[in-house]
DNA sequence: CACTTTTTTAGAACCATTATAAAGTACATT
DNA sequence: AATGTACTTTATAATGGTTCTAAAAAAGTG
């Protein structure tokens, strides 16, 4: 398995839970922006087999603690998440309620003049509201 | 009373309570980020008087419709709002889980090359995750 | 004033997330 | 393989911000 080395060298016991997680994140084509229900659905589905919801969070929140997967923010009752950890940027559609990759090369380059004192720089995302 | 006509303009009675929260709100020097929370402190020890939280909800998501307030996006268990309605964006300090004002005029120019088919742009925001 | 519509209110309901604590699992050591 | 220890999973309860409800109050209209 390609995830136990992973979870291995990040100090997480590779799990049998841990690893379907892994799964259902990692062996896809293209990534994701997710909820935390979205993946529970995700996991009965493709994986016919369920993980309790405690699990799935403690998950996620220890994968993004590595920089496995991002949150995006944004304002929403549930928090997204994004399998997509490269650096980038989100188009947020208003009417349909969806996030779309927004990738860096497509964003002219950020520029931030003003500094704080004694405070480094740790991320700059830029959310686009899209409307029709 | 100068937010009467305010408020009459954008089809809300002006009540006592919609008032109060208009002197709370914009009866300042400088513009300020709120939870509803810190808004209703801010009243009980202002003004010496509580509103209901429920109509606190109802007018900071009234005032928002009508763009006198600003939603802040970032993920937080609370939502944050800006009394400062000027084309902006923020710095988010990450250990002392403070939001700092970043003008416009303290960001490089955003161009944003990628567009979505039928979509108009309706905000540009970027958030500057900062830390020690 | 009489009447309609909007607003306020306290409290209940909702629901995403976090905490709890008991049972299960991983793994180093022997 | 057996033992011991630390970590993990789990169902369930608790938490807490936000929204809903429905009745009382206030605002606006003629």
């Amino acid at each position: 398995m390609k995830y136990i080395e992973k979870l291995r060298n990040s100090g997480l016991r590779p799990t049998k839970q841990r690893l379907q997680i892994c799964e259902v994140l990692f062996d896809t084509e293209k990534t994701f922006h997710f909820t935390i229900n979205d993946l529970a659905k995700k996991i009965e589905n493709q994986l016919n087999n369920k993980i309790s919801l405690a699990t799935i969070y403690n998950t996620v929140h220890a994968f993004e603690k590595k920089g496995y997967v991002k949150q995006i923010p944004i304002n929403s009752s549930q928090t997204y998440f994004d399998t997509n950890i490269s650096d980038h940027h989100h188009f947020y559609d208003l009417n349909e309620r969806r996030l779309i990759d927004l990738e860096n090369s497509d964003v002219g380059p950020i520029k931030i003049l003003k500094k704080i004192n004694g405070k480094k720089v740790k991320s700059i995302e830029v959310l686009v509201k899209i409307e029709d």
